[in-house]
DNA sequence: TGCATCACTTACCGAGTGGTAAGTCGTTGG
DNA sequence: CCAACGACTTACCACTCGGTAAGTGATGCA
């Protein structure tokens, strides 16, 4: 017996992965609803509509990853250090739930695939973006370049960091499931090395 | 009025579109054949289901796919050039058509978010990602290093070419179209740092 | 000429979609 | 004690989905 609190925050985490594993439109109220016994007009008690709930996924989701990112800026100093952590906590955070990462490569891929307007009003998402390309100006290797090399930095690192975790379902049935563990063990390591080679100067 | 083999093709071409840039189930079989003023069941006539379709589409991206990488094996010698001029050749063409490269990275993350059993018999994309890993194990960098690792570093360029050409509608509803526009003259660039810095030992 | 095949069309179908309306039941506050 | 509210449910709605059945008209071949 949850508590109408505990409801709503069981549906936003159903919905999280249900949005995260099979996108906008191959969820279904009913079938998030469903998972925890509840009907699909409990879902739309809580949440008015479908836009709003991904817009309230995805909120959630955005402070989560600002909140990452705040732990890293306060753990060091220099900016590339501060990156560089920022980077292995998303890393780790993927690896262990691999639906955040899919998220946000869903949601920057399916502008104008959802609803006719949905929510061109606030994106969450912006609030990370922003932070983490006015910290890679301010890396001794990027400082004096423009916007435009920061942003296309930070969508490099970004996917090369969602991609593997939110694929491993596809890797692990074409390559194998041994294969896809034994790359889980390396891919922190290998991701702080993109980060470094491409955060410094070489 | 098209030939059949004409509107075949250009069933194709618009499912290709439709299904990179509002996925699977945002995809209906009305939407793609109206485009042409053809009627649903005359997609159903030529692909006799959706699934179908969507490997018919797979099918030709793979190929094309493939057939870049050969024309980049046939350009260079060593591994890491010809590792470098397929890249680069993959990020003229996804600049050029976002549509190839969204499609890559929907179909690495919709596994088992579509059909129940939708095509885990053959993935025509196999034979692009096996030899980019024996290419990347044939880098004297990466040469010794383990499948896992070569897995890795291609799943992370591969990534980090797809995304920015895939999101740039998101980017620029948020960050404007200039600066969207400036990343495109210096993505390429940008890019190939990437991929040298990442392929040759540091 | 006759007949089959191709490339479609119109007419449906059942299932599933997001969403609305109205009602039920338990809790709470005045 | 009772009215109001929150948290749901059942019932229903209009619509869209992928897919089937049955035709239609043109083309090609015997």
């Amino acid at each position: 017996m949850p508590s109408p609190a505990q409801t709503r925050k069981n549906l936003l985490f159903v919905a999280r992965n249900h949005l995260a594993e099979r996108g906008y439109h191959g969820t279904s109220l009913a079938a998030v609803s469903g998972e925890l016994g509840l009907t699909k007009q409990a879902l739309l008690h809580h949440f008015k509509s479908k836009d709003l709930l991904y817009a309230a996924v995805l909120e959630q989701l955005g402070a989560e990853l600002l909140e990452l990112l705040f732990a890293s800026l306060e753990a060091s100093e220099l900016a590339e250090d501060q990156l560089a952590g920022f980077f292995a906590a998303l890393t780790r955070q993927g690896l262990a739930q691999p639906a955040d990462l899919s998220l946000v490569l869903r949601d920057l891929m399916d502008f104008q695939g959802r609803g006719p307007d949905s929510g061109q009003d606030s994106w969450p998402l912006q609030n990370v973006f922003e932070p983490l390309i006015a910290l890679i100006q301010a890396t001794p290797r990027w400082q004096g370049a423009g916007f435009a090399e920061a942003l296309s930095v930070a969508s490099q690192m970004l996917a090369a960091i969602c991609l593997f975790p939110s694929a491993q379902g596809a890797l692990a049935s074409r390559f194998g499931q041994a294969a896809v563990d034994q790359v889980r063990t390396t891919f922190l390591v290998q991701t702080q090395d993109l980060v470094r080679e491409r955060l410094t100067r070489d």
